[in-house]
DNA sequence: ATCCATAATTATGAATTCAAAATCCAACAC
DNA sequence: GTGTTGGATTTTGAATTCATAATTATGGAT
């Protein structure tokens, strides 16, 4: 059997202070099993086997599985199980344009309010990603932090949940840009205006600089 | 015991050709009560009783209890079980600043695209709401509608469940602005100058007006 | 060999059961 | 009266069981 959940993430030296149900853990796992490919997109989830492998009964199995096709990530199909969501091209131009009109919204209201501190902070997190252009996993995760703290810093709790939701469905493929050649490059130039333009606190620049990070992207993976 | 959820909803002379899974209409089942307050924000929500209520077993009632939680309806405790969600002053600001911004985009590519059999759809369902400034439930209703088509007609499916998910969360509360006095006369004479706007194929202003709407939406809210 | 009917197998959906945690409540000490 | 301890009760979370639908395999009939 592969490493089972065991029977519990074992209460923990120093353990979390309200600890994830059950579901929410497999949920999480099942997540992360999707964005690796090792359960393919448009293929059907074999319940009695995850849950084996995984090491618990079927109960919050399916549970999570309810989770996840509400995100959007699973497709339920009635006395016939679980599937991985598929995008299609349209899908993906489409969460683009919904991504794109909340980030350029989030990075209009950072460059008017955020204080030197968020600044300084943001300004790291591009530092980091400047000096990781050449190895690809690391650059994917750092612009993922980069747009994630200026959402937070935004402070719509509901826009930064809804970019949250979209960026899962969005790593159901590979479309995502940041894989074709010479695209790393050309998005780090488009990140180094952006925090320029938040730097200097022009919110019309930074909305609008981020809205052609997104086409830009887009054009890339479409 | 309160109407069962029946046996099944008989698979009925004309039953659909998917018949939804029983969770879905569990969780179904809860927003309405949860809309119609007989499920009250902050309150705990007891399994075995609407178990039995529903004439089913927990296993599918807390399946579409995680479906709610997931949607931002409920919120789990772990260990302490289910509570119906608690909407903030802040969190109905934030709603309906991104609502603002999906519908007003919504407006600008209708304004933009709309056929003009779209254009007479939504004159229509306008023309519903005029005719019922007087009756307070069928303009909320008429006026979803009216949002929710020309949302569909701006044809972006992601778009269109996101508003989706962040109305039922504005339902959580009556702040639904339409409840002051005075406001459905503002709020359709705001809807006038908007279809006035599509009809005449203005982008712009119809993205404005929109914007405007929401605004004064939140004034009459908050 | 191909097609169809039917039996065996498998998987899903939901009910039931069970262990453990949280809550309630009464008895008691102060 | 207030507060505390310990045991009964309730409730949650998860495993197990069960009925039924879907799939696959089997065995003719042509």
């Amino acid at each position: 059997m592969a490493a089972a959940l065991s029977p519990r993430p074992a209460p923990a030296p120093t353990s979390p202070l309200s600890p994830r149900a059950l579901y929410q853990d497999v949920a999480e796992r099942l997540r992360q099993q999707i964005y690796a490919r090792e359960l393919e997109p448009g293929s059907w989830i074999d319940e009695m086997k995850l849950a084996s492998e995984f090491g618990i009964s079927r109960t919050p199995l399916r549970e999570a599985l309810k989770v996840l096709a509400t995100e959007g990530l699973v497709t339920m199909k009635v006395r016939r199980g679980a599937y991985v969501a598929q995008m299609s091209r349209d899908d993906v131009v489409q969460v683009y344009h919904v991504l794109a009109l909340l980030e350029s919204d989030a990075a209009r209201t950072v460059a008017a309010q955020a204080t030197p501190a968020q600044l300084a902070q943001l300004a790291l997190l591009h530092q980091r990603l400047e000096s990781q252009v050449r190895r690809r996993d690391d650059f994917f995760a750092s612009n993922e932090q980069f747009h994630m703290t200026l959402l937070q810093m935004a402070g719509n709790r509901w826009a930064l949940q809804t970019v949250l939701d979209l960026r899962k469905v969005m790593k159901l493929n590979r479309h995502h840009s940041l894989f074709k050649r010479g695209r790393l490059v050309q998005s780090l130039a488009e990140h180094r205006s952006l925090m320029k333009a938040i730097a200097a606190q022009d919110p019309q620049a930074a909305a609008r600089l981020m809205q052609a990070h997104f086409d830009s992207g887009l054009e890339a993976a479409a």
